[in-house]
DNA sequence: GTGAAAGCGCTAACAC
DNA sequence: GTGTTAGCGCTTTCAC
């Protein structure tokens, strides 16, 4: 690999007039450049990032730590990630720690090693390993999840109105007895799905009755056993139900399925989050489109604005709008009343 | 950030010393030891790696070049290069190229910049492209698509036998009237894939109607208009579809249902890759497994053992071996016969 | 405008 | 065994 100083023999200049020419951080004589530019092409010189970052102590490079890259929420939030950081010059570490406390840790670590310029946290939002990325001093944004009283670096969705979005939805069609399969509580955006579930419910004069109301994971089994378990306890069953996330919904479905009871007609079902599988599920899924894509695109144009400005950039946080994506599973049909919304 | 040069003040002894215990490269004694540890304690030393790497002239820092992470095919095979590469104290830096040729060599330019160690390309073998990849001189190897004749540094999987597995699949559930939906011709899977059927169909005895070949692409929409096609110009239609990737699968059994035509009552349909959505696809869509995860395991560990060779490692080629996974798109009912197989 | 030189943080010869 | 030193490839004062 040809370096500066081969350049600048080969060109007979100096290596400041080298470097000068390569990052135009200065003039130099249209003859001049013209011999480095020459020797550059002729020698296929590129500069050598490593030590440039060494120098500069900037290295043009992001650290992004995903929980679990087959979850269908991440494809699209790192698109939106990549496609910001390539069009800034910047490269993606993908730190994939598939919900390990340890491997968080070593990853912080190593990109503390690496010298990487931010960090992007996706649905990383356990308080312990937050202190230690605040402990880091690396500058970073929180992604989706937060903890709770968290006030700075964030990019998410607002999850109330996702809930009652779904609700409306619903209500829409004419349902009133309506059922929820939430997440985890102690995951922020699980508790304001809920929230926002509940006070829409409330505003539309609908009775909330607790035996059709679930908390769990956000996971396909919490969905799948808690519609078992909601079968079975109950003496009627809902008209519809609301979930926390889309991948709950699959569960939902599949649990009905299994007790004969078909979507939609039977039962409605829509999910929250809309994520990629939903379009062609067993059921066309409804659901409330996060954007997730621009959620990845943002979180990233925010790091590269707190990366550039020297001093701190004041906190703030992004919250999208979502909006209602309608399949089938809620017994759709065109030319009905929600058309008109 | 505190450098070695701090800790060999705190602790009173020289560099070499501070980077002996460090990388335990040399004997140093029991007490000097723990002077250099405690002062690595004490000012919360971490090596810099952009230092080391210049240095060394060695990143340990990967570059996974992607067509499109939305494609379901990627999340397993990254999570398997992640995997690997963790364990193995590798960065992997993600370039998603989204099907751009510019944008891989932009991208193909600054992982030389930035001194990777090696590249995965996953389904990239445009020639041209490779071209570039071997004047870079970087290690490299090819996953899951090559061009022809290609004969090195490749882990894919054996594409003719995915596609007997499949149209034995068939011919045990007792279809003999199948059409195959492929991809495109100019991608080496496409072809061997097609080769696979066709040789299997002629081993099994049954007719090839030309009627019921298609080439096209590796897309939903693909799969969608050709099986209108064949709708549309065939007289009798086919038992069975035998596809070559789930995403044909996908458009096919979406086609048909368009027409009206139920899978797997009216028709079966099998796909060719096992996708993470096929299984809660519309109809849960049997197919052929090409276990990615491993795959992607696989490649990086060999790109692992290339790189530590400092001499050339002898080509090679690993070729994972397909199996069937059997769902519902075909017919398949408990104690058939498919079951003594 | 151009060049010389110091130094980013680390490793590895080579003395001692 | 331990310390001194040169140098990886680059940027950036600071003279000229």
């Amino acid at each position: 690999m040809a370096t500066m100083k081969d350049i600048s023999k080969k060109a007979n200049v100096s290596l400041s007039t080298v470097s000068a020419v390569i990052n135009q951080s200065a003039y130099v004589s249209p003859a001049l450049t013209n011999r480095v530019m020459q020797a550059i092409k002729e020698l296929n010189y590129k500069p050598n990032a490593v030590a440039r970052s060494l120098k500069k102590k900037r290295t043009n490079t992001v650290g992004v730590i995903v929980s679990n890259l087959s979850n269908p929420f991440y494809p699209p939030l790192i698109e939106g990630i990549e496609d910001v950081s390539f069009n800034n010059n910047f490269n993606v570490i993908l730190c994939n720690v598939s919900n390990g406390h340890k491997k968080i840790l070593t990853y912080l670590e190593l990109m503390l090693e690496k010298q990487v310029d931010g960090l992007l946290l996706a649905n990383i939002a356990n308080s312990e390993d937050l202190n230690e990325v605040e402990k880091s001093g690396l500058k970073y944004v929180l992604i989706n999840r937060k903890p709770s009283f968290y006030d700075k670096n964030f990019v998410g969705v607002n999850n109330p109105l996702s809930s009652e979005l779904a609700v409306n939805h619903l209500v829409r069609q004419g349902y009133k007895r309506i059922a929820f399969l939430g997440g985890d509580l102690g995951i922020n955006t699980a508790r304001e799905r809920k929230a926002g579930f509940m006070s829409c419910m409330t505003l539309n004069g609908l009775d909330i009755d607790p035996m059709l109301i679930f908390d769990g994971e956000y996971s396909l089994e919490s969905g799948y056993t808690n519609v078992k378990k909601m079968i079975e306890q109950v003496e009627v069953l809902p008209e519809a139900i609301c979930t926390a996330s889309d991948i709950i919904a699959f569960g939902v479905i599949k649990g009905l399925r299994d007790s004969g009871i078909r979507v939609p007609e039977d039962i409605s079902v829509i999910g929250n989050d809309n994520n990629s599988f939903s379009e062609n599920f067993l059921v066309p899924l409804s659901s409330i489109d996060h954007s997730t894509y621009d959620m990845g695109k943002i979180s990233m144009e925010f790091l590269l604005e707190m990366i550039k400005e020297k001093d701190e950039t004041r906190a703030r946080q992004i919250i999208l709008t979502p909006s209602l994506v309608v399949r089938e599973s809620c017994g759709y049909k065109k030319n009905k009343i929600d058309k008109l919304y």
